[in-house]
DNA sequence: GAGGAAGCAGGAAGTTTTCC
DNA sequence: GGAAAACTTCCTGCTTCCTC
């Protein structure tokens, strides 16, 4: 049985035609996924009402903006509208924080076992944790009192973070929550920048020389380091928390490589000089 | 613009843990 | 020890983005 049907692109909505109260027709496209497919016109109540983007963020409040997409043609670069809204509280929204400590702790990312969705709400929610940080400071008395934690499952859950403290440069990276990073590009800026003060001080421009990383990733990138408050939270964990980073070490050769002083100089936009260079009035 | 890849997401099934 | 709840993992199509 579906249960819920999402639909998150509001040009899917405005193509669709979708009112509030409507009726609409769903399937599940292959095995799995539901699909809005088409609004039953000759159902819609009188009182249906259209579907408004919230000007603000239901949870926090914080002001919710579209996404723009990054384009750049013969030199160009235009700015267009994603699909996608998003509430700009960032971690500072605590929707926004429980989804980025469930991520941080999921397999592919620290690897943290025992702390699923439910106990990463009550944390939050018991304020015990404002940031991925905040987990390696908590104590046995505090999880304990958690529900659904016993003697067994406390002591487990510490040692699992405990645990998590040397993760690779990737997986680090990964854990994040970088928007457009997922594993693979992740791995990609660990073997080719080899170093997490690379990443970050990364122009956008210099890493879309690396393989499958372009202008709109490059600054999701950027943007996420430039972050106070990322950076913050970054610097309690390898500092307070005691994060080691394993695989850290000269720049790869893959990024070496496919970087030239021309390319360079025609990314960043550094004008040429010498006689063939345009002369300025 | 086309083709391909990565990231994301909902449901189901299996596993683990707590509680009574 | 059994029931119930929570958690984890897998499956796979859609959307977005990247490269050519």
């Amino acid at each position: 049985m579906v249960a819920n049907a999402t639909l998150h692109n509001m040009d899917e909505v405005a193509r669709l035609g979708l009112m509030i109260g409507d009726t609409v027709i769903i399937r599940r496209a292959g095995d799995v996924i539901p699909q809005v497919v088409q609004v039953v016109a000759e159902r819609r109540p009188e009182n249906a009402r259209a579907v408004q983007v919230p000007q603000t963020c239901p949870v926090c409040g914080s002001h919710v903006e579209r996404t723009q997409l990054i384009k750049r043609s013969k030199g160009k670069e235009t700015v267009t509208e994603g699909a996608v809204y998003r509430c700009v509280g960032r971690l500072a929204c605590g929707a926004q924080l429980k989804q980025a400590i469930i991520h941080y702790v999921s397999r592919r990312a620290m690897d943290i076992e025992g702390l699923g969705d439910k106990t990463i709400e009550q944390l939050v929610d018991e304020k015990l944790i404002g940031s991925p940080a905040d987990l390696y400071k908590l104590k046995y008395e505090q999880i304990i009192d958690l529900e659904g934690f016993a003697e067994i499952s406390s002591n487990k859950l510490l040692k699992a973070i405990a645990d998590s403290r040397q993760p690779t440069l990737a997986r680090f990276i990964y854990a994040l929550g970088i928007p457009d990073v997922g594993e693979e590009t992740a791995k990609v800026l660990a073997r080719s920048l080899a170093s997490l003060d690379r990443v970050k001080q990364a122009l956008p421009e210099v890493l879309t020389y690396l393989p499958d990383v372009g202008l709109e990733v490059a600054y999701e990138i950027h943007s996420f380091f430039e972050d106070e408050h990322n950076r913050n939270v970054i610097d309690a964990l390898l500092g307070e928390c005691g994060l080691q980073l394993q695989d850290q070490g000269e720049l790869g050769a893959e990024f070496a490589a496919s970087t030239t002083l021309e390319g360079l100089i025609d990314k960043l936009h550094i004008p040429s000089v010498g006689p063939g260079a345009a002369q300025t009035g």
